[in-house]
DNA sequence: AAAGTTCACAACCGCGTTCTG
DNA sequence: GCAGAACGCGGTTGTGAACTT
């Protein structure tokens, strides 16, 4: 605008780029749970998060919403979208208007790897094969979501902690696609007119020889269509968020509805948010996204996960069992500082406390170093 | 079994639009 | 009304998994 060239969003350099990893996950998930995303720009900052703005906006309205429909693409839907497609063209978020829990994203990513070859097959070889054509090409693409696997490499060691997105029931949603928007869905309407509450509901799981524990936190913040959540993460190498667990009541509230009391660690709890970081069958990456521990500590994380203590400190970490039952040697749990693991080395002595941020933020994030701010914002 | 190719999709980029002071 | 900031959208790219040779 103006002469001056765009203003980059952010400055490239200092911001982490690629696969989120799942402890960013749940650091966007948490802030946002606690103080909704107003502001993306400012967002990542105030969330400790290294990333761009830009970058949590999508994260966040692709992949971690909790309204989000997981799942195939059913046959009628992948019609009505090439019919869509052909009264408004690549307007993604228009046709994406209508697939409640599903994104523009997603719609633009099926129709480009299906639907647009479908039709190119059915132009070329008639309406005769096309029934074929499309029930292969149909078939393909559902067979992305058919499973969901929270590691897709190597099986967990030890135990196993399964976390459940089990977005059962429909809800509404208000205008803004942002914030949820819920176009016309006859089910959703149905209830709507019904007046059926609507709520969604997410769970952690956590298995292991001593038995299951079960982790749920509800959600009714708006909402949408979040029926069955399974589907694959085929590239990229990170997990796709239906395995990530989180709920929301009222206006970002956590709720607990289950016996047992689960509350998002907040960024303060370093040693929770490295944790899971560390934690072998969360990484969909096996190679660090960051800096890491060197090969002492990954080799005692190992040795941690492999033990089961893992689970122990897991479960103290979050209130899951009594102090008396944890016998886990903290001497022996040395988490490295989550500083470390978001923010290079280098840049740790320059991490003033934004002096912007307000009390209750700082309530929170007083523990939480922010990034150091170039930007002059 | 290894190498090469294709597929699927998450994430990034840049531009247009909207909002705000 | 203007300028700059922020947001939203659509196109494109990068990358791991799956498949083929």
């Amino acid at each position: 605008m103006g002469g001056k060239g765009r203003t980059p969003c952010c400055d490239k350099s200092q911001v982490k780029r690629g696969p989120w990893s799942p402890s960013e996950d749940l650091r966007l998930i948490s802030f946002i749970q606690k103080h909704g995303h107003g502001n993306w720009r400012a967002l990542p900052k105030q969330a400790g998060l290294l990333r761009c703005g830009k970058s949590c906006r999508l994260r966040w309205i692709n992949y971690l919403r909790p309204d989000l429909k997981r799942g195939n693409f059913t046959k009628e839907e992948e019609e009505s979208i090439i019919k869509l497609h052909e009264t408004w063209g690549n307007k993604w978020s228009k046709i994406a208007s209508h697939y409640p829990g599903r994104t523009d994203n997603e719609i633009k990513n099926v129709w480009n790897t299906h639907l647009r070859k479908r039709l190119a097959l059915k132009k070329s070889c008639g309406d005769d094969q096309s029934k074929e054509l499309s029930s292969i090409t149909s078939s393909s693409s559902s067979s992305s979501s058919a499973s969901f696997q929270l590691s897709r490499g190597k099986p967990s060691v030890g135990a196993t902690a399964e976390l459940v997105h089990q977005s059962n029931q429909e809800s509404n949603m208000s205008k803004n696609r942002n914030d949820c928007e819920l176009p016309n869905s006859t089910t959703i309407q149905e209830k709507l007119d019904q007046n059926i509450p609507m709520e969604v509901t997410n769970q952690v799981r956590v298995d292991d020889a001593k038995g299951v524990k079960t982790l749920t936190i509800s959600s009714s913040f708006s909402s949408h269509d979040s029926s069955n959540g399974s589907s694959s993460s085929q590239g990229g190498g990170i997990s796709r968020p239906d395995d990530l667990v989180f709920d929301f009541e009222g206006a970002y509230e956590p709720q607990i509805v289950d016996k047992e009391v689960f509350e998002i660690p907040f960024e303060s709890d370093h040693d929770f948010w490295n944790m899971l970081d560390e934690f072998v069958p969360f990484q969909s990456n096996p190679e660090p996204l960051l800096p890491q521990a060197d090969q002492t500590y990954q080799s005692s994380n190992l040795e941690l996960v492999e033990s089961g203590k893992w689970l122990s400190y897991l479960e103290s970490e979050l209130g899951l069992e009594d102090s008396t039952k944890t016998e886990i040697n903290n001497q022996d749990f040395v988490m490295k500082d989550a500083t470390e693991q978001l923010v290079p080395e280098k840049y740790c002595d320059k991490l003033p406390k934004p002096a912007e941020i307000d009390q209750d933020m700082d309530d929170y994030f007083g523990m939480w170093p922010s990034w150091p701010d170039n930007s002059g914002n």
